[in-house]
DNA sequence: TTCAAAAATGAGAATGATTATCATTTTTAT
DNA sequence: ATAAAAATGATAATCATTCTCATTTTTGAA
């Protein structure tokens, strides 16, 4: 994606503004419309990539999702993903460097925080449940 | 799944052979032969369901795997893949399971192990690299 | 043992997200 | 202005999984 499109533009512009959200392919395409589903899914692979966007898979086999990075507002932290109602957890959390650091050490293994994500039941959810 | 059927018994079978391997419902399929897809799946989601089998999610978009719990020898553990190689590190650790709890009581989240992987780089690649 | 209700089966179609194809159009640097 | 590179758009293909539904099997009760 090395060429400035007009679709590429709005299509930032729109993710910008929702930097708060995370949006599948077919809520951006409905608000935007216009752009093509196949063009939709090119854009975000590349902003994926170029890391102007994360990407989130938030339940197996159904759409993903997908949300605006402000590095210079949004530091390096974990995600805790509500798989009921969808919540996003910023989670910053010594234990968890704490356990990141133990598997590089005594486990010899590099984790790549930026794709580290915990998928499960929040709060909220869990007292409902009950 | 409340009778007993062939394809059941020599399913349970197969999977506690295997119990130290992921498998996937093609990998199972191909070993057992016989057994028709769909049934598979029905099968497989019930012993998910019962807790005899552990459902795990590896790679988005493409085909889970499975596993025999052995409640004596396997606790639920984390899976770490290595970017380069592809590697499948089964993580079984206290401070995993200590980690586990402090989110679930500190935090209030209850984290679902088995969609957790931890992308990054292994030692011995972390070696080849240097 | 027999029989009806409940459950499981099997084959194939349907689903739904994503990716691939490919001819056409747009962008960019020269 | 132009040619190479990149992006587009419509559509087909893919692939794991789920659904459908008529048929068969299992089970407990009579």
């Amino acid at each position: 994606m090395k060429y400035k499109t007009k679709h590429k533009t709005e299509l930032i512009e729109f993710l910008k503004k929702n930097e708060d959200k995370h949006l599948t392919i077919h809520e951006i395409q409905r608000s935007l419309k216009g752009i093509p589903q196949a063009t939709l899914y090119r854009l975000m692979d590349s902003l994926v990539e170029s890391g102007q966007v994360r990407k989130y898979f938030i339940e197996p086999n159904s759409s993903c999702c997908f949300q605006y990075v402000d590095n210079e507002h949004c530091h390096e932290h974990f995600h805790l993903i509500c798989k009921k109602c969808g919540k996003l957890i910023h989670l910053e959390c010594d234990e968890v460097d704490h356990l990141l650091q133990h598997i590089k050490y005594d486990h010899g293994f590099d984790i790549d925080v930026s794709k580290v994500n915990f998928y499960g039941e929040c709060e909220e959810c869990r007292k409902e449940a009950k």
